[in-house]
DNA sequence: AGTGTTATGATAGACGGGTTCTTTTGTCTA
DNA sequence: TAGACAAAAGAACCCGTCTATCATAACACT
């Protein structure tokens, strides 16, 4: 014989034979009450409802997963819970699993190190989860590496798509259209562009976004510069441009915390804002930190992303799983960091 | 019969059986190699191994689980994940569940309802988690309505302790405390404060440290002001002392955001800051939203609270399961938001 | 008395991995 | 050639939940 039944309920969770024993039922009873299945006289129910209370009986997650063949979790591996980007996409997926009555199981690689699709996926796949979601916002997915795994649904956030995962993401490149169309439309032509850290897909496909602008209208990009999206950098950026350039007009940051960064600066080299230049920024986050937030900016329905993000993790039964790439679009939000160019 | 086995590989995971059937070996032999066991075959070894990579098996989550009684996760229950202060518990035990190879269950109960820890312990109890941590910094926790489940190590974060159960939070109070004795020093006695909403823990707590600090020196609290984190909350605050309190000379904010919200209206007002007046806050958040930070404030370790509640919430084998109740204590942050009072 | 209906028990199979026990096979030695 | 011994592989079973049968009762209604 293997392993004997143990009865010592003090080492091991409290199962349905337990229970059943303590009420002086079967085993199939308890599962009737358990899951609330007619048939069971009145008395009886009490008696084992008791019972369970008793003993603190708790379904095993286990036993039942193992049964019905389905976690009602849904796995997240990101590289660094605090980052915006991630922040609010987990919100976003935590506020549509709740709605699916449903469990987010989180990993977080390794915050310094490159971490790969290949590697994320192997690690969730040894977890409880229905449908994994890997934001691979800091770096180009190496997809060449990765192959999805067979009957788990795979999200990717990313803006590259891929044919056979679906990709989902904000529209890093469309946000800066909309705030360059905004821009132009004021008047502006010299727009100078301060990014995040090159290694960054989001900064660069918003750098693309504004670089395409400009050609688009034939004016000639001048060197973007770079930051690392804290507002420090962006202080610094702008102090840069206002010493050196005399004929810009306007800037756009690549994040509202250096366009914060930016404008303090413009207004310490007694540049004002927006009278003198125009600045905007991308994702809405200033509010809770900066009194009467005047930031032009484009704001991400986050929670829309999220929702898209854990539909497509977890199919609904019967819906086709054909791949796709989205992008949710931006909302362009206008305050008081822009202005008509004066003449 | 109950249910039929199915041998239709396509709509069902990969089990051993499956490649043992591949392989032609039993499915023994099978988890010996899965598991690296001695006494296999070199050439059985490499049929099996090659039959698992043509398959793609992976182990079954539920029946590893099943059979071991652990589920190498840890549950986590917030109410709002965007909050700072959960979003940096979430950091820190993101950060220590890595080190011990664990993974985290994120449930996030509803923002706007209140919550429970029975309701919270309940929904937790049916998860795969080895230990469960719930964090209740918006509210008192339901002490008298809830029972911690037997057999699964429990830890609140909050202020307040209980017989039972291990509570762990950073210590809002003594931050109060380092941040009086420091403007103490400086010479200040005048010192309004602006706290969070009054139904959080922390704000309570916080204005508690705050009142008794001054109490302690006999000085009589003016009137407390209520914000609601949020940095215009701190810059309304800020303009009505200004224009009502010609004899402050400090303001504690309860959080960084407000801080910085009442600096902005102090300077909108004419004063300076630290020159007339001294201004501190709480968290040490400003960093990426703000450049040049001067904001005296206090920095909690987060990482280590993490660890603490992780490792808590997941004893270690052989270890006391004794319950305390921890005060993680802050760190005072000197910067240039305070100053001499000048004679 | 015959026909349902309801409540419950007994038994067992399925899910997938892991452990223990047992059997087979092969090799070496006396 | 027989016995000893080890390596290799198979057989059985357990973990806990759920469901599917089937078998009994007890009870009510016609």
């Amino acid at each position: 014989m293997a392993r004997r039944p143990s009865n010592d309920t003090s080492s091991r969770p409290v199962s349905m034979a337990d229970v059943a024993r303590a009420a002086g039922v079967s085993q199939q009873t308890v599962s009737r009450v358990a899951n609330g299945l007619p048939n069971v006289n009145e008395q009886t129910r009490q008696r084992v409802q008791a019972a369970m209370q008793k003993l603190g009986f708790r379904p095993s997650y286990a036993g039942r997963s193992l049964r019905d063949g389905r976690y009602h979790s849904v796995g997240l591996c990101v590289n660094d819970v605090t980052k915006f980007g991630n922040l609010s996409m987990i919100d976003g997926i935590a506020s549509a699993a709740r709605e699916h009555n449903c469990a987010i199981t989180l990993v977080e690689m390794s915050k310094t190190e490159e971490f790969s699709l290949a590697e994320a996926t192997r690690r969730m796949a040894a977890l409880p989860v229905d449908g994994i979601i890997i934001g691979m916002s800091r770096m180009a997915p190496d997809f060449e590496t990765f192959d999805p795994l067979p009957g788990i649904g795979t999200v990717i956030v990313t803006m590259y798509a891929h044919p056979r995962v679906t990709t989902v993401d904000s529209d890093h490149y469309g946000c800066s259209l909309l705030l360059m169309d905004h821009l132009f439309e004021l008047g502006h032509e010299q727009i100078r562009y301060i990014g995040g850290p090159s290694f960054s897909v989001d900064e660069q496909f918003r750098r693309a976004g504004w670089q395409d602008a400009l050609e688009r209208k034939h004016i000639e990009p001048a060197e973007p510069l770079e930051g690392d999206w804290s507002a420090n950098s962006g202080y610094e950026a702008g102090r840069y441009l206002a010493e050196h350039d005399r004929t810009m007009t306007a800037i756009y940051a690549a994040n509202d915390q250096m366009a914060n960064g930016a404008i303090a600066a413009l207004r310490d080299s007694g540049l004002r804002v927006p009278e003198d230049v125009s600045v905007v920024g991308v994702d809405d986050s200033l509010d809770d930190f900066v009194a009467h937030n005047e930031l032009t900016t484009v704001r991400f329905d986050l929670h829309q992303r999220g929702r898209e993000v854990f539909e497509h993790a977890v199919p609904k039964a019967g819906a086709t799983d054909k791949t796709v790439a989205i992008r949710i679009p931006g909302q362009l939000i206008i305050r008081h960091s822009t202005a008509i160019l004066r003449a």
